[in-house]
DNA sequence: CTATATTTGACATATACTGTCAAGTAATAT
DNA sequence: ATATTACTTGACAGTATATGTCAAATATAG
């Protein structure tokens, strides 16, 4: 079970990139992509799918990932967190088939 | 399947308080209270406790509702939402079981 | 020690959140 | 029609949080 800073560093040194070409492709400070990976900031999602890009991660699987990671980071500390989890997928799925809000 | 916001304000009407009563309560501008019955506004939780006080309403139950709200209005637009839910839970049992954050 | 890679923190700016207020609408009663 | 009551709306200010820039500090390797 892996963070998506864990993912990207991972990768990165794997692809043996240094912080300085990656952030030079993504167009960001290095410390912020430092931060990144060490989830102190989080990407948006246009950093994040280039950052796929040039780690050739999946970007589908990347979003999944950042995605996920921000909800069990906001709700971790709920005892009914799993819960939630139920309901909000009822909800969503509720929404989905009745597009016309409120 | 209903909001926070309509559960608020459905039980307000059945037990036929005003939202100047409640809001005055709560201690709030009735203005946000209003709000927050559409779902315009958010209340904080501790302004979600107050009013499952005063309509008689389960406070877990009413958070799981607010926080699912939540998590379900984030990701309804992204077409993995029940992936991103699924490796959130996993990602949930990880953290809870090991606590040690990184 | 030097050079390179990464991390950290101060700072400025921008964006979003929160509450206050007054004016607006809607429905009903007089 | 006007007055009253309940609710809604939008402008505003203050605060908080997010985001990016930069330079200095700290590793890590040669």
């Amino acid at each position: 079970m892996e963070t998506v800073g864990q993912i990207l560093r991972k990768k990165r040194q794997t692809l043996g990139l240094l912080l300085r070409q990656v952030s030079a492709y993504v167009d960001i400070d290095q410390a912020i992509l430092s931060k990144i990976e060490r989830n102190e900031r989080k990407p948006t999602k246009e950093i994040l799918n280039k950052l796929a890009e040039i780690l050739k991660l999946d970007k589908d699987e990347l979003l999944i990932q950042f995605i996920s990671d921000k909800i069990a980071y906001e709700i971790v500390d709920e005892e009914c967190a799993s819960k939630v989890l139920k309901v909000a997928e009822k909800k969503i799925k509720y929404l989905k088939s009745n597009p016309i809000k409120n």
